[in-house]
DNA sequence: CCCAAAACTGGAAGCGCTTCCAGTCCGTTT
DNA sequence: AAACGGACTGGAAGCGCTTCCAGTTTTGGG
């Protein structure tokens, strides 16, 4: 049945034809614009139920010089960079905000050279109405591209180089200090960090928190490998890391990932968690709940920047000029320190 | 300086006066169309290029009656289904395919009631040329929805009930039975299941797959415990399994997260892998190679999925008839067998 | 050198919807 | 009863691009 010859969709000027009245007015009662007699917008209503009438969107586009849409553009070198369940998660939050517009979500992944030329394209023809850029690398071109094209646009994370007037971020720095601090509150000295890419904002500010508080206690222990985020980058890392500094008695992961593929390396290595070695992550994912032993951790509302940076995105689209935000972190202790 | 006045953008109808042509000829130069002269087509470029005209794509669609887009429909209960990397795979696997059209890609999330109209509206309005549904539920209304859309529709795995016409799926109960003859190969003879949510197809055919393979080989022995696909479900199963069944031998995981979650409790309870119990996967993730012991699983081309779901729907749009695809499995021996 | 076929051209008609603007109608105010 | 502000109306002008079609120019064969 669905093959028949798709009759054409009835348009505007059909449902004000049987309603007796004017495009104009048919146009009015469908956007509920004031200016419609009460007779008129119920006959219309009705009309538009008879036929079956549905607006054609792109029309509508093109009339309001709106494109309906708003895209999440994530940056990275690798298609794979999805596998990570953060973006999943961002995702989702972006969606219940975006659930309450009538504004679709289109995804770019910006991890190919054609990728990258399609996210230019993108916003050039203005398809979207706003953008959302997530894990942009030291000196991505997107994020001047992204500022220059005129286009509503906030960042998820500041990008390491150049300022943004609009971001959403946590803070790294605080909660990689407060992550080392407590390691040091329990007793340990020898501690060593598993970074993330040091090209990205993220890692060098976990990193410098991590640093800040061993500065701060006095702890003249140094140790350090930068990972990829990813929980078999932080299996190579934590041994690399216990090939040089075999006598390290706690590790602060830059992500719960690498912390989990530090435990696996340091449950192989024969190193008791958290008797022999101390570890701590960083993210709070579901992963951090279920690993041998359930990780202790520096939470971060990942949802919450999802949703957070969509919101922003709207005042941005709205006319409004939002203030960055940074969310908070919060410790939760589990049994890995 | 992004702040100034937004000089408006220039039309075709100025690159063609610049250039000297009809809009007509310009049109054709842009789209390069047959039936311009060499000259007029060169013209027109330049007069692209030094306005730098960029094509309103919203323009576009409205003369063409094409949206540009296609989507990407993820069903579901629960907006953490995208915490599962499986997803991430589709997504970037269906984003290769798509880099190499003008098509963007739009994610829906129908997870909750408002998800599901926005869903609905997107069919109805026809906002996107074509439409990839995944995961979708015993009797989800999306199905015959997408079906009556009169949309391009390809399927991600086939619905439970009812048939469609275009899908890309594993052959879920060949790659169960694999699974299962694989560990009755290693001489188990107490083989559990932990089954996925048997209101999908997935679910049932890969149980199905795991009892023909029982029945073929006349074991006597049944245990099953249903999970959701994810590692912390994974774990509660096993616990009911063992609680119920302790002297199981083997068990066949539906998918790799619920796997891992197996090993742990297992790992737990003090029971030796593979010694004691052999376990088995179902995805190749990369966390199967990341569990301990590494995990022997039954690959299938996730990424290739999202690939093919990608081509079939541009077949279709196209105006081809495509075949059904059914994606082959593989055995990946590991050390949990 | 003539004529039909092939290759261009560009005017004009859309694609379906929003919105400005010049009016029309009415109930009030004085 | 004349004047007035406010609530409706709908014709018409777009939004920017594609494409049909009738007409014009080239080509090439005879």
């Amino acid at each position: 049945m669905t093959e028949q010859p798709t009759r054409r969709r009835p348009t505007l000027d059909e449902v004000a034809e049987r309603a007796g009245v004017s495009r104009t007015a048919a146009s009015r009662a469908l956007n509920n614009a004031p200016n419609v007699s009460r007779d008129k917008r119920e006959a219309v209503l009705r009309a538009i139920k008879e036929l079956g009438y549905v607006p054609n969107p792109t029309a509508r586009a093109l009339a309001t010089q709106q494109a309906g849409a708003v895209a999440l553009i994530i940056s990275g070198e690798d298609p794979a960079v999805l596998a990570d369940p953060f973006y999943g998660q961002v995702i989702a939050g972006a969606s219940t905000v975006l659930e309450e517009t009538d504004l679709h979500l289109v995804l770019c992944l910006a991890t190919s050279a054609r990728g990258q030329i399609r996210v230019k394209q993108l916003l050039r023809t203005r398809a979207v109405d706003g953008v959302m850029l997530m894990s942009l690398r030291g000196d991505d071109p997107l994020t001047s591209l992204a500022l220059a094209a005129g286009v509503p646009a906030v960042f998820g994370g500041k990008p390491l180089h150049g300022q943004v007037p609009y971001y959403v971020d946590v803070d790294n720095v605080l909660g990689a200090r407060q992550a080392t601090e407590h390691l040091i509150s329990r007793g340990r000295t020898r501690i060593a960090t598993l970074t993330g890419p040091l090209d990205t904002d993220v890692g060098r500010a976990r990193r410098r928190g991590h640093l800040e508080a061993l500065t701060l206690a006095g702890l003249p222990y140094r140790a350090e490998e930068a990972g990829d985020f990813t929980e078999r980058g932080g299996m190579a890392a934590m041994e690399a890391l216990l090939a040089r500094h075999p006598d390290l008695d706690a590790v602060f992961a830059a992500n719960d990932n690498m912390a989990a593929g530090a435990l696996r390396v340091l449950g192989r290595a024969g190193r008791a968690v958290p008797a022999d070695v101390a570890v701590i992550g960083f993210d709070g994912l579901a992963v951090s709940e279920i690993t041998e032993p359930p990780l202790t951790t520096v939470h971060q509302p990942i949802r919450n920047i999802g949703r957070e940076m969509t919101r922003m995105l709207l005042a941005l689209m709205a006319g409004e000029r939002p203030s960055p935000l940074i969310l908070p972190t919060t410790l939760v202790q589990r049994d890995s320190t």
